[in-house]
DNA sequence: CGGCTTTGACCGGCGC
DNA sequence: GCGCCGGTCAAAGCCG
């Protein structure tokens, strides 16, 4: 395993499907070595995303143009806000052509350069594997997954439906990465072959279904592996709560 | 008091 | 069929 090269602790934002990151932590590079929970491949659904997507939102971040009120810090939050996939911003608002016009976003699309690759290859297998179980996000499994567990109705679901995962690792002492969603631990398990536990996250969020795996490489303990499975329908919490002054500012001088 | 974490128990899938 | 293992539930406790 690698550091990123020059080892920067800036958070990132991962396009399109992390928008938010705001605990430091250094992205592992070595994208070719899955990392492996477990010794079975219970992920073998999983597009491992680090390299490239960290190279490319840190290319984002640089090679935005930002107004000159916006900070540093606030470049991520740009950066995030242009790869912020349509389905989860407020309808409210145009989002898309407010940042074009503010220079933010170009047409959309939205591609980061040098993103394309990977973020289709990721696409692809959320395309291919959302396609057969969308409507659980949407019918929420509050109820659902407690009839699946203890006894209960139990009558249909013979196979679990696989949903589209996505797991990258980042050299980090904290274990949880802040990515701007609320995430609600039920569970942690003992893993088989690794002397850390491994932790269930599931967003808060009442409509949202997405759930992330915690755990730390048994090989390397300072690499967290966080898995994420399905995609947020609702917006980033704090990325909109970070983006609402310059949004609101944006709003204002488009009407002229 | 509501939201969250902890933790033991339960369940289904899978390999042998 | 049996046992192992990963994933989930839910009660209990903690905390702001």
């Amino acid at each position: 395993m690698e550091n990123l090269e020059g080892g920067d602790n800036e958070a990132h934002a991962l396009p399109g499907l992390f928008p938010y990151f705001s605990v430091p932590s250094t992205p592992v590079l070595d994208a070719a070595a899955p990392p492996s929970l477990s010794s079975d491949d219970s992920n073998q659904h999983s597009t491992f995303v680090t390299a490239a997507l960290q190279q490319a939102a840190a290319s984002a971040c640089s090679n935005l143009q930002l107004p000159p009120q916006l900070g540093p810090g606030d470049q991520l939050a740009a950066a995030a806000a242009t790869t912020v996939p349509p389905m989860i911003l407020p309808p409210m608002v145009d989002w898309s052509s407010l940042l074009q016009q503010a220079g933010l976003m170009g047409p959309p699309p939205v591609m980061i350069p040098g993103l394309q690759q990977h973020a289709a290859a990721a696409a692809a297998v959320q395309l291919d594997e959302s396609g057969e179980n969308d409507g659980e996000a949407a019918s929420g499994s509050s109820g659902g997954g407690k009839e699946k567990a203890k006894g209960g109705g139990r009558s249909g679901n013979k196979k679990k439906a696989s949903r589209p995962r996505f797991a990258f690792q980042t050299r980090s002492a904290n274990d949880i990465l802040d990515d701007g969603y609320r995430w609600r631990k039920y569970g942690q398990k003992a893993v088989k072959n690794s002397a850390h536990p491994r932790s269930y996250y599931r967003c808060t969020h009442h409509t949202c279904n997405v759930k992330k795996q915690v755990q730390r490489l048994a090989k390397d303990t300072s690499i967290v592996v966080t898995t994420y499975e399905g995609v947020h329908n609702h917006p980033c919490e704090k990325l909109m709560e970070a983006l609402s002054p310059i949004l609101k500012q944006l709003q204002f001088l488009s009407q002229f």
